[in-house]
DNA sequence: CAGGATCCTATACGATACTG
DNA sequence: CAGTATCGTATAGGATCCTG
């Protein structure tokens, strides 16, 4: 049986190299907010995400979606008007966040209901 | 129609406030991790966690264990036996992540393959 | 065993100004 | 409009040693 607990520790291995996987791309104060921003208007421009985000910087906005971009889950488009107009949306790797998005919407309410309660 | 447009606006603020909620108290490289041991193994020491977690020192698992036991995430218990054994364990409010833990482990996974898949 | 104390570094993030 | 550049701070995290 000894097999089989190595194999069940090793699972857990690897169940924990993914979720630590899917936070090193998520984790940071802004990344979920822009994800989050783009889930639910579909598309979004470099201003819609200041106005989005209470508190984000253009500097800081900049440098997420440059690695968000480059971690495949936003795409970027220069449309050629005048003035140039540049729009991000989710890709398809991108759009298989929307689960987790929700779920963190979700949680977030009820983790604050549960923090105030403890507050009164 | 304006109004329809605020109440829309109002929602996406609600909605990016909930998901910072979360983010703040998940946020940053351990707790999901530490989450997650506790998740698969139900009940954990402290010597437990870090096997489990590759990498964590003490000083970073004592302090995450303490915020998240202010989160009310998880449960801490002092066995009165010789040695003194502490055991951590999910709060009622804490297996209601169970959901996201399981979220992120799967996306991890495909996530992994995505980008990898890129390099080759 | 379950941490605490101390010291140190890296980087995340903020503020402000500037550009094609 | 959609960023970049520069500078400064704060905090996250790492390494090591110590203790009841």
């Amino acid at each position: 049986m000894k097999c089989q607990v190595e194999d069940f520790k090793k699972e857990h291995k690897k169940e924990m190299r993914a979720v630590q996987d899917s936070m090193y791309v998520l984790s940071g104060k802004w990344k979920i907010p822009i994800l989050t921003s783009i889930c639910y208007y579909n598309k979004r421009r470099f201003s819609d995400f200041l106005n989005d985000i209470d508190g984000i910087s253009n500097r800081m906005l900049s440098k997420e979606l440059k690695e968000l971009e480059i971690n495949k889950l936003i795409k970027r488009t220069v449309l050629d008007t005048q003035p140039i107009v540049v729009q991000y949306e989710l890709t398809e790797h991108g759009l298989t966040l929307q689960t987790i998005i929700n779920n963190l919407t979700e949680w977030g309410i009820a983790h604050r209901k549960k923090i105030v309660q403890g507050i009164e």
